[in-house]
DNA sequence: TCAGATTTGGACCGATCGGTACAGACCCGC
DNA sequence: GCGGGTCTGTACCGATCGGTCCAAATCTGA
């Protein structure tokens, strides 16, 4: 591997948890030193396209995460061809844990999810849209391998996505003992129930 | 009314637009001169404490909104004692009515929600707080007077906020046509399936 | 009409912004 | 050791930032 990339890589993480703490306004390269130690000559040598390279790179690496811990274990379910893997109640019950732990049940912000909402959308509309809708049809299919209906199974997932987006919100208020954990919890509970009811819910 | 006051009332939806559009950080002064037409002096005469005030005004203004349309109505309908009300199944028809309106289906951000996922939330915590706890709570108390249990109507009511604040982050893709009416409809559906069940789902 | 109150425009300020440029430091393989 | 490639620090740039200030414009009630 090239030195730039794995240097750059490595800024990735760091990069990230400035983002969604500060949105992408309020992560100034100031911010970016202090964080990654790299000053501005280190910063345009590994991102010549400046803060917009920044994010662009941030998104990709976070997509890459739930690509390999979400998506493609969802989708592997999904597809009973492919050989021995976890049945869809199994992959259901991952998925949740997973993204208990990266969201770190709620405390830490959905950079796609808070990206989305604000006007970096416009730039990156298309990692956005594609990282949501990877997401529900992967989710969609491996209900479908558990013998729930196709237009059931993209609903299921599509609220299943919308309500872990929505948790990781009111995890943010001082109010939210423990809403992460219960809101997202009732999801999955509401999804195996819905895969035991299809009779195909193999682990 | 003194005029000052009436001056301010009348540039919070501008500004509410801008934050939403653009986040904390992203709104400037200039932002906010281009859309209510005030210069910095009129800016400053009406907002003396600057950004924050602006931005304070204007999440006040969104709750009062959300207290007549959604929060009263949900705790009159949970008030049995009060008089004659909507009941509440129809509180919940209207709810999910006002919410969908006032989102514009989800191609409106949810300012209070987008704050919290922000670094703004520090600053605004206790306007922010107040807002899911106070819609929480209300949502709670008219499942309650349908006749669901306590408990249940706390998980139910945070569920359907949650839901609500997910379907706004999905709207906000293209991949999302109808996402927000699918998602919300049928969190409305379980709540009046819920109430139904309860047994004292009157109109 | 007039005086006092209120509002406004915009000059000005110091600070910060993202980005450019490049000489010097550092790395690495031959 | 050397040369080429990579990385770094930082001076510099024009632009923009939020905020201060105040004279002029406007409003309002008597």
């Amino acid at each position: 591997m090239a030195r730039t990339t794995a240097r750059r890589d490595q800024v990735l993480p760091a990069l990230a948890e400035l983002f969604r703490e500060h949105g992408y306004h309020g992560t100034s390269l100031a911010h970016v030193t202090a964080a990654t130690g790299l000053g501005k000559g280190s910063i345009y040598n590994f991102f010549p396209g400046g803060k917009d390279e920044m994010a662009a790179a941030v998104l990709s690496h976070v997509d890459d995460w739930f690509e390999r811990q979400v998506f493609a274990p969802l989708a592997a379910a999904g597809d009973l061809a492919a050989g021995p893997q976890a049945g869809p109640a199994a992959a259901v019950e991952d998925m949740f844990a997973s993204v208990t732990d990266y969201f770190r049940s709620g405390q830490r912000v959905c950079l796609v999810g808070a990206f989305a909402l604000g006007d970096a959308r416009d730039a990156f509309a298309s990692r956005i849209d594609a990282y949501f809708a990877r997401w529900i049809a992967a989710l969609s299919r491996a209900l479908q391998a558990g013998g729930i209906a196709p237009g059931m199974a993209d609903d299921l997932a599509e609220e299943a996505v919308a309500v872990i987006q929505g948790a990781i919100v009111l995890a943010r208020t001082n109010r939210s003992d423990g809403a992460f954990a219960r809101v997202t919890g009732g999801q999955k509970r509401r999804l195996l129930d819905a895969l035991k009811a299809a009779g195909r819910a193999s682990a």
